[in-house]
DNA sequence: CCCTGCATTCAAAACATATTGAATGCAGGG
DNA sequence: CCCTGCATTCAATATGTTTTGAATGCAGGG
């Protein structure tokens, strides 16, 4: 095959392992990704294994996180007995997965536990000796400025989230940066 | 004591190094802000390593972390040789930090690889046989989506960013959200 | 110019995470 | 009901990361 091809074929691939380390994914996952999204057809786990050299039972693995995060589907091939996979190269839909289960969960959490230490703050006011009290009225202020972080956190993922028609991805390709 | 005030403290801690990780961070950098960001008054890189019970070195590289994000500063304790330090308080200083330096250089990063994908298949084109054009073009598909996506980020990064005067995390405190 | 009290560095150790490949499981064909 | 070809599991291992603490560096006081 031409060196052009191979050259960005590597570089796309290697490029997504690294986006994917970045979001907090392994390495390997992104290199999956990046070579069934390079891949007119769909691929068997022996296929990937082939091309990134790595073990048939980190493919395995891997590619069920895959699968569990929504970027890879599995897809039959007429008389084939292996499991064939084809990426999901609607990234809108995987921006969507991602954000959904795994950051709006962080934030749920971290507004609850806030909520919480405030609840027990207030709570607990005439227990307190007068320095006390005085500490406890800083920790609810630090801890006020950490749920308005969180909130907008919140605001920001709901409205990414929300629009229900995934936004045009197209179109922004085409507005002038800079 | 009051053992509100230490469960509050502790849970807090805990989950600022949680967020920390989160973000790449180690945990101990985000457990060293915490205990930063809930004290009155500045602390010692002893205080810090006696609170966490971590090491003095762990302390000192950690903070270290910290400085450079622009998430701890020194200040002078008069009549102390010892350093002190305290939280940056301003979540969105913080914030603007990370998102600058790094983010945007993922970001950056990301499309001048793609950017150069794109240049590499088209100045290749008329070296390749029937099938490498296709192939070629089934690539420019694939990275032209990742290339939009990239785009949209450095639109949000933008657009988060770009506001001058910080965003009043306060006022968004009182946004009914859901 | 040494001594003290601190911060920093860095190699070794502890720890965490990812990968491997042999063993196991499972389905469909004969 | 066995055999084959594959996928999956998992304990052992390799790899990467973080922590530790002893050694080192450095500044200021006496």
């Amino acid at each position: 095959m031409h060196e052009t091809l191979t050259a960005v074929n590597e570089s796309t691939v290697t490029g997504l392992g690294r986006l994917a380390r970045f979001f907090g994914f392994s390495d390997v996952m992104g290199r999956l990704y990046g070579t069934l999204l390079l891949s007119p057809g769909p691929l068997s786990l022996d296929d990937l294994g082939d091309t990134l050299e790595i073990s048939k039972g980190s493919v395995s693995m891997n590619m069920r996180g895959l699968e569990r995060w929504g970027m890879a589907k599995e897809v039959w091939v007429r008389g084939e007995r292996r499991k064939f996979y084809k990426a999901e190269s609607d990234m809108w839909q995987v921006i969507r997965n991602v954000l959904e289960s795994r950051e709006q969960r962080e934030v749920h959490l971290a507004l609850h536990v806030l909520g919480e230490s405030i609840e027990k703050l207030q709570a607990a006011e005439c227990d307190l000796s007068a320095e006390e009290q005085q500490l406890a009225r800083y920790y609810l202020d630090r801890i006020g400025d950490l749920q308005a972080f969180f909130q907008f956190a919140q605001l920001a993922l709901h409205a990414v989230l929300g629009s229900e028609k995934a936004l045009d991805f197209e179109a922004i390709t085409k507005i002038e940066i800079e």
